[in-house]
DNA sequence: AGCTTCTTTCACACTCCCTTAACATTTCTC
DNA sequence: GAGAAATGTTAAGGGAGTGTGAAAGAAGCT
């Protein structure tokens, strides 16, 4: 349920935003709420925001003029999707944002549940779309879009993180990484997880990928750095 | 990003189409906007659009008018796909789908989202061949022309959603897909469903479609990611 | 209106995966 | 070679994800 995404939300009227951030959180997304314009740009290049949500008639400059800014190229925040809270009458601010280069808008009064969905809606736009769908290696076949994995033509199953684990470490295949790095690219929720489940897992695909688990051809340990991917010759 | 495709929006809300336009061009298309219908079917002739997008109420003759025009034989624009905009509370479907042979339809007030992925959806469908009216994969006949489910022989009845999702899912054998990538494909409006919905269609199919609904053979969970369907061997 | 059919949600049961903790083993350091 | 640190390995409980039936809510039909 949780997500990585980080969610800045600008918004003045202070009960309207202890709502937002409620909702918001309980979908499982980080938040990190502003009462004014004035700081926010400066925070965001910083802390790389997933998406805005701006209240179109905050102080200190409006939510428009924000919304150019963020748009602006130069900063590295100018792709970040936005989405605008608008009063339900005001259909120019609502054109007028929406021409700005926001992605979506949502009306007040909302319902948390179609603020949600809309915000996943956005967020699930932005994201990229992965690279190769199949990953040859060796005898190995990794098929993301299918989430199957084969051991020289045998199906194997796998579970959801194993496969995302192994799908991640194979496309960077040669690239060391620590287990926290492994915590935060595959899992969902890293706050409450020892980086030694990382450990187990990789006991897992070793015993699906490897021929001998304790002399792995693929998957190496690096002592005291973490895991790499190695790809045959 | 940039496209070649060509868009005619005709609409006689100077706001609303400055707001098309302004979306449409970011999203890399070139467009040439109408405020009545007099000329779109002349201009259109001569420069060949990729697509329309017609106001359903524009002046000039109604856009279910032209969109009739259009579709007739003898120009050489007939199968020019079409997106109608509509006010939200018209009673879309009909319009759309039986009558007047429309591709897919945007309620206003629409979010910039919304539009340009549908407008993406409907090019990209008109660029590639046609999916297969009829699917047949192991004793089943999907066949999306007439909306008949068959299975072994015997005809299923099924509803439209039942059908929809039946028919996406089938159609990209083999791949996972999200609750949430359903819902964007099959259902119109996701903001005000849950996930969960999928399921439950989901179970309706396995009634219909597999010997032992609790072991499928075609609708397969993928536990933590989706659902996907398997093509037998 | 009343009826039917479809859609969506809710609540509960159940299964399987995930995480952890504890112990074993290997590798490094002095 | 002894101790420390890092990694390997295993099994169990708790929890998240899914299956399922029923009932409320929409939408169309007569």
């Amino acid at each position: 349920m949780a997500s990585n995404h980080k969610i800045f939300v600008v918004e003045d009227d202070n009960d309207i935003s202890r709502l937002l951030r409620h909702h918001l959180e309980v979908a499982g997304y980080r938040v990190r709420a502003f009462s004014t314009t004035n700081q926010v740009l400066s925070e965001a290049q910083k802390d790389r925001p997933s998406l805005f949500l701006l209240d179109i008639m905050v102080p200190g400059g409006d939510g428009l003029e924000l919304c150019r800014q963020i748009r602006q190229g130069g900063n590295n925040i100018a792709g970040v999707p936005i989405i605008f809270l608008t009063a339900k009458t005001d259909e120019t601010d609502r054109i007028v944002g929406l021409e700005m280069g926001a992605d979506d808008y949502v009306t007040k009064p909302f319902s948390p549940r179609e603020l949600v969905a809309r915000v996943k809606a956005v967020l699930r736009r932005s994201e990229r779309p992965l690279p190769p769908a199949v990953i040859n290696l060796g005898d190995l076949e990794i098929d993301s879009s299918s989430m199957i994995l084969t051991v020289s033509g045998e199906p194997k199953m796998t579970t959801a993180t194993e496969f995302r684990l192994l799908y991640h470490l194979a496309s960077h295949a040669g690239k060391v990484f620590t287990r926290d790095q492994l915590l935060d690219a595959v899992w969902r929720d890293t706050s409450f997880v020892t980086p030694r489940s990382v450990d187990v897992y990789v006991r897992k695909l070793r015993e699906k990928i490897e021929r001998d688990p304790e002399n792995p051809r693929y998957l190496k340990t690096v002592r005291g750095a973490g895991y790499r991917f190695e790809a045959p010759k």
